[in-house]
DNA sequence: GTCTATAGTGCGATAGAC
DNA sequence: GTCTATCGCACTATAGAC
């Protein structure tokens, strides 16, 4: 890994843990092992460097929601695997966190792929009800957009939830409750 | 209002706003209308300050909590009026975004107001809708305590979607695919 | 109880050598 | 392409006058 790699996954990961505000490019070039002088070549500063940390994250977000909602099985059965999958609760969602973030959110191109990416997530995930639903294992009463939004909510609720309790089990009661009413809506 | 009172408040909308590590004590004495000298005559410092903000916060929530869930009507009718009070969603909980906040959480005697809320919201949530069970208004195959945590991140994570989408509305769609989630359990 | 002055630290960024 | 030296500034806090 080079070291302009070096330094987009440093940032990444102290944007996760300290937001913008608290990651400094001394903490970045102290991670990454390199020097101010290399950190200032490859990025004009802290704002150009952290677009390039949040664009990473989101993709990231991104293809690994999209593996589950193309993945194999029934719709419901991907949906769940999605909401079941594994995640670091305590750490939190590594692009939600950014939407607290107030310097991300005044910067239109900071808070762009953040944008871009729970627009994406909600209308992916819509599309997977309706599919159930054209399958006929969803109720119809059910409305996919604004149920996807629910529980898209559900995910990072729960990160904020389990972070409170300093426990990661509340993140996976969050999801179990929302599958379980999700379950009286299955046929 | 005197002069500590302001400087709580004007804290409690800096933290809000701005967060715990984006929050500068000098912000704080412009916003309040006092001098350093003053703050620090009345406040150790800032965590000091911190503290007494995040507690009224925490119990500003809890008693706007409270007045809904021990109001009038059904329990399912006071689940869906909590739910549904206006808040403003662009804004965010000025509670829950403390969660995001390195600083406040690895202090316990700051993070502590953040657990005990959620903690006692999500217990109370439950506590309701267990009342709507035994009235024979809700399905039995529904846990309470997954239910109420799922209720709850959905509101929290309403927030984040909001702010992500520059759209209030987003809050309001969340709260509805929640509440289109619970009607097909409601008899 | 509130003020101003000041200290010490770390921030974000630039300059210029190598 | 990477380094060290340095800048100007804001931060959190303390000191001491009024």
């Amino acid at each position: 890994m080079d070291t302009r790699e070096r330094l987009i996954e440093s940032t990444r990961e102290l944007l996760w843990e300290y937001g913008y505000v608290g990651t400094s490019p001394k903490a970045i070039q102290q991670r990454a092992g390199a020097g101010q002088g290399s950190m200032y070549h490859h990025f004009r500063g802290k704002p150009d460097l952290a677009l390039a940390a949040i664009i990473r994250s989101a993709e990231e977000l991104r293809d690994r929601a999209e593996a589950e909602f193309s993945g194999p099985g029934a719709p419901l059965q991907r949906i769940t695997a999605y909401l079941r999958r594994e995640r670091e609760a305590l750490r939190g969602c590594p692009v939600g966190r950014l939407t607290q973030d107030r310097d991300v959110m005044a910067d239109p191109t900071l808070r762009r792929p953040v944008e871009d990416t729970f627009a994406w997530l909600r209308t992916r995930l819509a599309g997977v009800l309706t599919e159930a639903r054209a399958d006929g294992d969803l109720d119809t009463a059910l409305d996919p957009a604004a149920t996807a939004t629910a529980l898209v909510a559900v995910l990072q609720g729960g990160y904020v939830l389990a972070r409170a309790a300093g426990d990661a089990e509340v993140y996976a009661q969050a999801v179990d409750g929302a599958l379980g009413l999700l379950a009286g809506h299955a046929h």
